[in-house]
DNA sequence: CTGAAAGCGCTTACAG
DNA sequence: CTGAAAGCGCTTACAG
């Protein structure tokens, strides 16, 4: 294994010369910058990152914890790896990987690893109502960027990048409404979840611009399971109501929708239109294909990246992306 | 950000006491350790991680290349990222993501990672039929281990583990020859692919073992589709013959055998039993819930994690795990 | 059991 | 434009 030392020596120049080839090659005259480059070449030299790390104290490299899905799974979080993983790669930088506690408990963990000098910085996921991590790795002055919102009443701490879900839902009732639907429900979760509101209250206010009926157009599963999503659909449908569209807060509700429609005789598509959120690998692998509405990951691993790695000066930087409809059989025009 | 050095002055050792107050505690005398790490607390001191690989040249870094899912989507990997996340840490390292092209166009990466001392080495996974990457690597002396067996005929290189699929299809078929199946058939993919060879191998020794039919009981499908399973399932029953047990090579492709026989109004777990592979989030959510094959995802990262960290004397290691039958309703006894 | 010193392989002011 | 030298924060033989 070369060192700058040996390229320097066979290269003949000093090792600054050949630090400089590598970083600043515009320092160099363009004959010994060639030459230098023929040395690197002919030793096949690749610098030791650990002792730049050490030299620069920047290790280029960003924590990412890999979460343990406790309730809903999370069917495109190798979608948002892979995206996320390209996107360090584009300015020289890497994810490591790391598990720890949820919340308040797992701090220690991230302020380890930063004092260790093993991250730069952190992208933080599976953010949930009131997360504490944010607050806490501000305090500590632990760089960080957010992909979700904390759902808080005050300002969220820290820079963040999220998918607008009110958006998302408006755009899908919009849809089913170019396609002639006039009833069209939403299928929920609890109250608890910030995301579940953000896109209820999105489906709510495009249902009152378009002037279509929301009462008693809503349900609440208990658990984001195609089970429930069936067992909600029944009993909305069971009201005696006409429901001629149903938004569903996640694909896997969507796709018990689609059982219970199926279960009834009804086509779903051509009877009642139904459409997803975050368009996982089950929508297009189900039929008739459910529309759904997709986060645009690579721009969300790019907006991440770019916010963590570059110098935050003044304001913390929000951004709130647009998810594009994924349109497939399940809301095939009636 | 407290130093060796300042903690040495601090509790008034040399550097080389703290150092192995950290790395080598039984060297001290028992006071002098509980001086130090009394000193260590109150500076808060965490050693730069940077510094000691530089030293010892080992990063404590495992390399994993999160795929890009082509053809079959893998809805267990976040499963396994996990796993192989924490059993990483049990042993002190961690794992860095990168991405690469296919085959042997993405070897330099792996080997621009190792030379520059960013990774000890890797954990290959999403191994294809004559994967070229174990030979490359194997020469290039780059430490890797490897999760799934390239199915090629000559001896593989470098130490595996990997899951008996043949074994998990006979456990399903035994499974379901216990409730009172007598004729099992298996759904499952083109020929090309060692792993689906393995388990349709299972299959057929198991019924042979039981003295049940095996021929005309097998259907390929084109690909890993909820629309092909369904099709194959289809096509099966379409023959005449009459079948009440079907050993899925994938969760997916049984969701499509569970949409069929739904349509023909027949009832998945009374009237045919079926089984799935993996153990994916959607054998859970679905109903009547899928009984399926787990693979072990702890158990074969700490067999990852111990045989790549561990000294790989002599000949190569090679684990063979038997995967788990979990139970559910698509198979409960007719 | 403890300490002084060399060195891992880089980068970066500072001179020339 | 180029070079000699210091130093990033550790570990580890080697003495005492």
């Amino acid at each position: 294994m070369a060192t700058l030392k040996q390229v320097a020596a066979h290269a003949e120049v000093s090792v600054q010369t050949v630090s400089n080839a590598l970083n600043a090659p515009h320092r160099l005259r363009a004959d010994t910058l060639e030459r230098v480059n023929r040395s690197i070449e002919l030793l096949n030299y690749r610098p030791n990152r650990n002792a730049r790390s050490l030299r620069t104290s920047a290790v280029e490299l960003i924590g990412y914890c890999v979460p343990s899905w406790p309730n809903h799974t999370h069917l495109v979080m190798d979608q948002f790896l892979h995206a996320l993983c390209a996107a360090a790669e584009r300015t020289g930088r890497h994810i490591l990987l790391f598990t720890a506690p949820g919340g308040v408990d797992g701090m220690p963990t991230y302020d380890d690893l930063h004092a260790r000098r093993m991250v730069d910085g952190f992208v933080l996921s599976q953010t949930e109502t009131h997360d504490p991590r944010h607050g806490w790795l501000k305090e500590q002055d632990i760089p960080f960027v957010s992909f979700g919102r904390v759902w808080k009443q005050t300002t969220q701490p820290g820079p963040w990048v999220d998918v607008d879900g009110a958006a998302g839902s408006a755009m899908a009732v919009r849809h089913l409404h170019e396609s002639g639907r006039r009833r069209i429900a939403f299928l929920g979760w609890p109250k608890l979840s910030g995301l579940g509101e953000d896109r209820l209250g999105g489906w709510r206010d495009a249902c009152k611009d378009l002037g279509l009926p929301t009462t008693g157009l809503t349900v609440r599963c208990r658990e984001d399971s195609i089970e429930e999503g069936a067992r909600a659909t029944a009993r909305m449908l069971d009201t005696g109501r006409t429901v001629d569209g149903i938004v569903a807060l996640s694909d896997i509700l969507a796709l018990g929708a689609l059982r219970e429609l199926t279960r009834r005789g009804l086509t779903p598509g051509h009877d009642v239109g139904v459409t997803g959120f975050d368009d996982s690998p089950l929508a297009e692998v189900v039929s008739p294909g459910l529309t759904s509405l997709r986060q645009p990951m690579d721009q969300i691993a790019e907006e991440l990246i770019t916010i963590l790695t570059g110098t935050v000066n003044g304001s913390p930087v929000e951004r709130l992306l647009r998810p594009e409809l994924v349109i497939r059989g399940s809301s095939a025009p009636g």
